[in-house]
RNA sequence: GCCAACGUAGCUCAGCCGGUAGAGCAGCGGUUUCGUAAACCGCAGGUCAAGGGUUCGAGUCCCUUCGUUGGCUCCA
């Protein structure tokens, strides 16, 4: 809703025109500026208002629901200090430093008191300080978190805080108008965080909670977080007996015959697109000596996350990342430029010290297969490799139906190299985004230590994002390796080198494929595609007949002969997520014909056993999800 | 690594104020031969994560270590 101002109305104001907008109106953008609702406007102001349905709306909602959850901690725990409390993505937070931890027990009685501010609905105020009376109203407050913030604004910035009743905090804005405005939230729960996410400072506790303008849109979001652990990857993995992790192992899953059929499937998918698209493949060992991590400038920059260990007096280390490999393949022989861009493909084991509380499943693994390759090529040939690996980003998570977003990551502190390569590498990756016409945002002083990277996010189930590819461009290794190619005029040449994932890591995309289809696999992926479920001993020889048919035509049964009523077969079955049941009893032994359960549409009746294979196949083969 | 919570049978969980461990499912053995989401009976299964301490006595209280979970930090 867009409208002009007249001078000295406020936004809410210009809401009240509208029944509709003055119940939904939580802020305003002015001239562009977020603002608050009270805010006086100039005659001609631009005006947009703001809903829980825009960005900022949502935010300055949750803003004010931190600083209630604020008021009501100082309440419940007088003497707590305040750090800071801003919006996230699907909530609030706000870090305390106290002298006990909060528990669970405490979380109910802040609750508590956040109704009752609620329920007063106390009016919030601005007010704004000079930077000297703000600092020593702060030390008064007993709040140093805060004036170690305001001392850390710029000489420039206006100093604003906001009240309500006996609460204050420093704060940019903006807010609600009172406090009664927020009707539904609920406090998820209490972790750890470092003050300014140092973790040298002091470890603050901090409390994470969410709000929503109805009871109704909190409890579809509690719910949206109960399917979320429905579909765990971790619950799921062992339900459905495709990997395990243990005591014995931290961090190193364990593939049980289930989960690598699947991960077999993924790999047999991902060599067909990379032979397609003119790649080889190779394999390097896994350890290496330390004096090549040396080289590589690895064991500068990534040593503490590197396993060791010592052979025949030399070190080795174990490797983390597969580029050495493929550089060391490079530079078995001489390469002409009519060999160029060379693309070698890996399936790479590599190892990563991770730090234990980093552990999570199988998207945070210390051993993982990355589906790696390094592209070696002239400098004309950057653009269009870059184009051609994003393509192959697409076609890939398209075949998957993820939704994905894309990075850019630029030059971070940590680095080798000048910055005017920097510039240029980084201009050329912007470039080929521009070109293929993907859409970007820049992750600033994100880039690997040899370049700079695109990277691609997929949005799983839940909206949580998760890096899988990635496109990094490298200038560096072939100067430490003194790499070199022979151009058309007889002399050495430098190749650039550029390093690339599509899926990331096996492992992590794994988890991620479980979580996006709850288990319940596209048959192309099912480990098992067809159950053959007996309804007496009289059907087994039938069924073992079907299970032969259905081999021969490359298809993945397997048949359950127990001693069990076809109801519980057919529990068991679902609950596997199989995409499809044949039952066998007497009829289908006389006629000849399966009968088809489908795990998503029930029985699909009776029907030739040639049909059914033909069907799967057709779903197989088009990868039907 | 840091903060917090947790760790009891393969899985999910009970076990009160400290008195020596229990259920369901899964497994195994029987009975039953059955038509689209759980037949019945029985059996077995545990150094209560590991180690130490307090106590006449510890699954329970305290300490240490390991692991897991949620975050922080880091990241494919």
């Amino acid at each position: 809703m867009e409208t002009i101002a007249k001078d000295g109305m406020t936004p809410f104001e210009l809401a009240a025109r509208d029944p509709e907008m003055k119940k939904q109106a939580l802020a305003a953008r002015v001239n562009g500026a977020v603002a608050e609702l009270w805010h006086p406007l100039a005659a001609g102001d631009q005006v947009e208002l703001l809903t829980f349905a825009d960005e900022e709306g949502r935010r300055t909602y949750r803003h004010t629901a931190s600083h209630i959850m604020a008021q009501a901690v100082k309440a419940v725990r007088p003497g707590t200090k305040l750090a800071i409390g801003p919006a996230i993505d699907n909530g609030f937070y706000y870090d305390f430093d106290t002298e006990e931890p909060f528990s669970t027990a405490d979380l109910a009685a802040i609750e508590k008191e956040m109704s009752r501010i609620v329920k007063a609905n106390e009016k919030l105020e601005r007010f704004e300080l000079p930077r000297p009376d703000a600092i020593r109203y702060m030390e008064e407050r007993g709040e140093p978190y805060k004036v170690e913030l305001i001392q850390d604004l710029p000489e420039e910035a206006v100093i604003s805080f906001y009240k309500q009743g006996d609460f204050v905090d420093l704060c940019a804005g903006p807010h609600l108008p009172s406090t009664g405005r927020v009707k539904a939230f609920k406090l998820t729960h209490v972790a750890g965080a470092y003050w300014r996410g140092d973790e040298h400072n002091k470890m603050l506790q901090r409390i994470y909670g969410t709000a929503f303008p109805t009871r109704e849109e909190l409890d579809a979001y509690i719910a949206r977080m109960e399917e979320a652990k429905r579909r765990d990857h971790r619950k799921l993995g062992r339900e459905l007996d495709l990997f395990s992790l243990v005591e014995e192992g931290p961090g190193f899953a364990f593939f049980h015959p289930k989960g690598m059929v699947l991960r077999n499937l993924l790999e047999e998918y991902w060599r067909k697109m990379h032979k397609d698209n003119g790649y080889s493949e190779i394999r390097t060992p896994i350890m290496l000596t330390k004096s090549m991590w040396e080289q590589s400038g690895h064991w500068d920059h990534y040593r503490d996350n590197m396993y060791t260990t010592l052979i025949d007096d030399v070190e080795f280390c174990v490797k983390p990342m597969n580029c050495p490999g493929g550089i060391l393949v490079y530079k078995n022989k001489m390469h002409s430029y009519r060999d160029l861009p060379l693309r070698m493909a890996e399936l790479g084991l590599v190892h990563r010290h991770e730090m234990s509380g980093a552990l999570h499943g199988l998207m945070r693994v210390r051993a993982f297969t990355q589906d790696d390759a390094h592209l070696f090529m002239t400098p004309e040939h950057i653009k269009d490799e870059i184009k051609g690996v994003i393509r192959m980003d697409c076609e890939m998570y398209d075949t998957f139906g993820f939704k994905y977003s894309v990075e850019l990551s630029t030059m971070p502190e940590d680095h080798m190299g000048d910055e005017a390569d920097w510039e240029k590498a980084t201009e050329t990756l912007r470039q080929a985004l521009e070109e293929v016409g993907m859409p970007y945002v820049i992750n600033e002083g994100d880039g690997a230590f040899y370049g700079p990277k695109i990277d691609f996010h997929l949005e799983d189930c839940i909206g949580r994002t998760w890096q899988c590819g990635t496109i990094q461009l490298d200038f560096q290794m072939p100067e430490r390796f003194d790499m070199t190619y022979v151009g058309q005029d007889g002399e050495k040449h430098r190749p650039v080198m550029v390093h690339r994932t599509i899926l990331g890591s096996m492992e992590r995309f794994i988890g991620i494929l479980i979580e996006q289809f709850a288990g319940a696999f596209p048959a192309w992926l099912s480990p098992v595609q067809v159950k053959l479920l007996t309804i007496t001993e009289r059907g087994d020889a039938r069924a073992a007949e079907i299970e032969r048919l259905l081999d021969a035509a490359g298809l993945r049964a397997e048949k359950d002969l127990r001693n069990e009523k076809i109801g519980f077969k057919i529990r068991e079955a679902q609950m596997e997520k199989v995409p499809y049941m044949l039952v066998i009893g007497d009829k289908e032994i006389e006629s000849g014909e399966v009968a088809v359960r489908s795990r998503k549409d029930g029985d699909l009746g009776v029907m030739a056993l040639d049909t059914f294979i033909a069907r799967l196949k057709e779903e197989v083969a088009t990868k039907a999800m």
